[in-house]
DNA sequence: AAAATAATGTCAATGAATTGACAGCAGGTT
DNA sequence: AACCTGCTGTCAATTCATTGACATTATTTT
């Protein structure tokens, strides 16, 4: 059984093929071609092809695909078709936003818990889970089938914490402190870096200026 | 004047150079080689020369690069060296979060105002700002020079609001509603989908888990 | 002051990603 | 039932990005 790589830039790609499709879905509509889609997301129909076939092929020539049925399977190949069970580090003003966007759970998603070092915060409820002391971290992992930690904390803790994390067997990392995580090759890691988001956006707003 | 177009490729590198080299300046080193670049940062010490010479050579031969003055020459290039007014639309958890953010300030971007529909939030105070109904939004924008919006909201009203926000003459949206944005291309878009994010972290779980 | 060293800027080579082209098959039509 | 049309899967061509190599120049050492 060999798999071949797929790469990041497909896979970068997946989700919003997801999200298009859900759409369509919701619209009513079962068959679509890879050139309609490639009207709507404007993306050439030859990368869609390309992409979906990096899977192994979802279409019937002369039909198109079944949008139900790519949706699905998309879907499996993201792995949304098991849950996950996050907890959130960090009870600061982005950790409790993204424990109170109740959006994730509809993919999945589930928040199970939130820590924070801080004691004034210890008991607080958010979406209806207690702010747990960072101590008891490792024992919550461990005997609650923790996959996900959401690191909403200061880049200098963010490292300390991660290797913690990295110890009592956790399977990814969603990192929204801005520092590079050092991590096993066996604990995916997904950076939201924000402010470098921030400042594409700044670039493109100067270089369109001076191009005036 | 021939200004040769910049991959964004090059440019999503940027900000995270620039982040290092703020690390080395806060640690009092003056100069810096492509090569320990490349050990600190783990990418190649060609990409790096080449990336910095896209935009005419920061350093000399023999001796490498000076960190303060390559720091300062990205930080103009990502245009951080003038500021910019923001104001956020949607004053629900996420856009409360952003709002009392304080390190975006830092880099020049200043939070000028937060805007809802829900007439039950007008008048409360997020980071010293009152939260002003919608309503008044483009005549906020036009009168305060405000140039980035940062959307919050959810995804059936972003694009109506992105269109009454290109109307005024906004220049940026950090758009971080689950849909792609239909703007002329005078007006810079740069996305935050979340939720791709965290199906692309679930993927690399569920592939690695596979691959034992 | 000359020689040795260090490290850039740049060109060429390689590798990866995207696009274009089309054979071949399924579905629809006459 | 035969023919036509539509659209995939895939191969080849092209474009874009990354890496490697090195001539050149500044700095440092002797």
């Amino acid at each position: 059984m060999e798999e071949k790589e797929i790469s990041q830039a497909v896979i970068g790609r997946l989700p919003r093929y997801f999200r298009y499709l859900g759409e369509l879905k919701d619209q009513g509509i079962e068959r679509v071609s890879s050139q309609e889609l490639s009207d709507i997301m404007k993306v050439t129909a030859s990368q869609i092809r390309q992409d979906f076939n990096n899977f192994g092929g979802f279409g019937q020539q002369g039909y198109g695909y079944n949008v139900e049925y790519l949706f699905q399977e998309i879907g499996k190949i993201l792995g949304l078709d098991k849950s996950h069970n996050l907890i959130i580090i960090g009870a600061g003003n982005l950790g409790q936003a993204l424990a109170n966007y109740g959006n994730f759970e509809r993919r999945g998603f589930l928040f199970m818990g939130i820590f924070d070092k801080n004691p004034l915060l210890y008991g607080r409820k958010i979406r209806d889970r207690e702010v747990q002391p960072m101590e008891d971290m490792e024992a919550y992992v461990k005997s609650n089938h923790i996959d996900i930690a959401v690191l909403t904390i200061p880049k200098t803790e963010a490292e300390a914490v991660a290797q913690r994390l990295v110890c009592c067997g956790i399977k990814g990392i969603w990192n929204f402190a801005h520092v590079d995580l050092n991590v096993p090759e066996e604990v995916q890691v997904e950076n939201v870096h924000l402010s470098d988001s921030l400042m594409k956006l700044s670039y493109n707003i100067s270089r369109f200026q001076k191009n005036r």
